[in-house]
RNA sequence: GGAGGAGUACCCAAGUGGCCAACGGGGGCAGACUGUAAAUCUGCUGGCUUUAGCCUUCGAUGGUUCGAAUCCAUCCUCCUCCA
């Protein structure tokens, strides 16, 4: 095991704020001394069970601390998510169905092994706990915090002088979330900044429990695609670990360049003194932003489909996006034979057919647009297109089908 | 329990009897341009067929009317205030 001062070097790479750092030392003393690993926990929300890069932020320092020799908890929110976490929200969360947190959660399941080590890794459902308290017990949970307290949480404060409502059920949710930290006696939890205060409820709950406190390390929020907005699915500013490499190449692509460092800092595994260079070489103007993107975003796709994925995505971008040339792989459409009449067919149909768009007339003004080519060739008319074996039917930039007639 | 307000396309938001498939903004898509799928500019953005139309849509269901997103009734959801 690594010594206490290296640990909490790799540990507090690219952490936003660690709460106490003192405290996260003698645990880790502690820890090196008995030879028992810590316990670090991170809950999780079923509502998106697309894990994207935003989710990989605190994926990637959890798996850190694995190779450090600690273990995980996944604490999957079943239970709590049926409640809805209001974080973040002006209003009110909907709650889930049970049948869909459940399948929300085996997804995650299988996606966040992706990132962390199996081995070292214990999931849990918080409805195991929680579903079994008393009455009693939660009135005793709930004396443990005054409304004050919960008032001073941001978003329940900002909601409260704008008179909006708050429901009596979400000062419940921080209180389960601290709950579920008392039962797994955690040592750690790991968070975005926006579980500041849940995270923290965490701690003083352990307390009055007679537990020994949990430390909070937060985790800086990425922003989306759009470079604005935090990624969030719903936002549709996502990348997802699960995405096509191509994909998530090109999205990486299209993300402003001020976040190339704040990337490169979050969604790689890069050292940070090759980080410092890279920021200087930035700053200096020494290099090409784009190519400095290019670099991240391989670096990226590598990371979730490994090295040769990761160059042929490359490849692809550059001969596809850049050149704007035809891809060497392109999906085969066979062409049903009684959409074809005299070797000339009526294109919008065999574009929805081919699953290039969703609806003929959508199809019929892309033709319009000057979208929709034929081996390069704009389409001007969407009836009486002639069409011949291994013609490559294109719709705008990048949706390629190969027409195969028998 | 009482009073009032609101529900419009992916999101926000105009529209208070026909000119509404529904202003505008965002988002998305396409074209041009470029250093990238960034920025900027232009166009498009319910469906089916056609260049004339037809069908579905403005919380839900009925009703009034030649004709409703717009009027009426009932219901559902959300919000605010009073108790």
């Amino acid at each position: 095991m690594l010594s206490v001062d290296e640990q909490m070097k790799i540990i507090a790479k690219g952490a936003e704020e660690i709460i106490e750092e003192d405290e996260l030392r003698k645990k880790l003393q502690k820890s090196k001394k008995e030879g028992r690993p810590l316990t670090v926990k991170l809950g999780l929300d079923p509502s998106a069970p697309d894990i994207h890069l935003g989710h990989a932020v605190v994926l990637r320092k959890i798996r850190q601390m694995q190779d450090l020799g600690h273990r995980a908890v996944i604490v999957i929110g079943d239970f709590t998510g049926m409640i809805g976490d209001p974080t973040g929200r002006s209003k009110a969360r909907k709650p889930l169905s049970k049948e869909q947190v459940l399948q929300n959660a085996k997804t995650y399941e299988e996606q966040i092994f992706k990132i962390l080590d199996r081995d070292k890794t214990e999931v849990r459902f918080n409805s195991e706990w929680l579903s079994k308290l008393s009455f009693a017990d939660v009135i005793e949970l709930a004396s443990k915090c005054t409304v004050a307290r919960m008032l001073e949480r941001e978003d329940f404060q900002k909601r409260f002088e704008a008179h909006q409502s708050i429901s009596l059920h979400e000062f419940f949710y921080p209180l389960m979330q601290g709950y579920d930290s008392i039962v797994l006696k955690s040592d750690i939890e790991l968070g975005g900044t926006e579980q500041r205060f849940n995270i923290l409820m965490g701690r003083s709950l352990q307390k009055d429990y007679g537990q020994e406190s949990q430390v909070a390390i937060f985790m800086p929020l990425l922003e989306g695609t759009d470079g604005i907005e935090k990624m969030s699915k719903s936002l549709g500013n996502y990348i997802g670990i699960y995405e096509p490499a191509e994909d998530m190449y090109g999205k990486v692509m299209s993300i402003p360049d001020d976040l190339i460092i704040k990337y490169f800092e979050l969604a790689t595994d890069i050292h940070p003194d090759e980080l410092e260079r890279k920021r200087e070489l930035l700053e200096n103007d020494e290099v090409n932003p784009r190519d400095l993107k290019m670099e991240l975003a391989r670096e990226i796709t590598k990371l979730y489909h490994g090295e040769d994925e990761a160059i042929k995505a490359e490849e692809y971008f550059r001969s596809v996006v850049q050149r704007k040339e035809i891809p060497d792989e392109i999906p085969d459409f066979v062409v049903p034979a009684d959409m074809i009449e005299n070797g000339m067919v009526n294109l919008p149909p065999i574009m929805v057919a081919a699953g290039l768009t969703s609806s003929n007339s959508e199809g019929r003004r892309l033709i319009e647009q000057g979208g929709v080519k034929i081996n390069s060739i704009p389409v001007k008319e969407h009836r009486n297109i002639p069409i011949k074996n291994n013609d490559i039917l294109q719709v705008g930039k990048r949706r390629f089908v190969r027409l195969i007639i028998d």
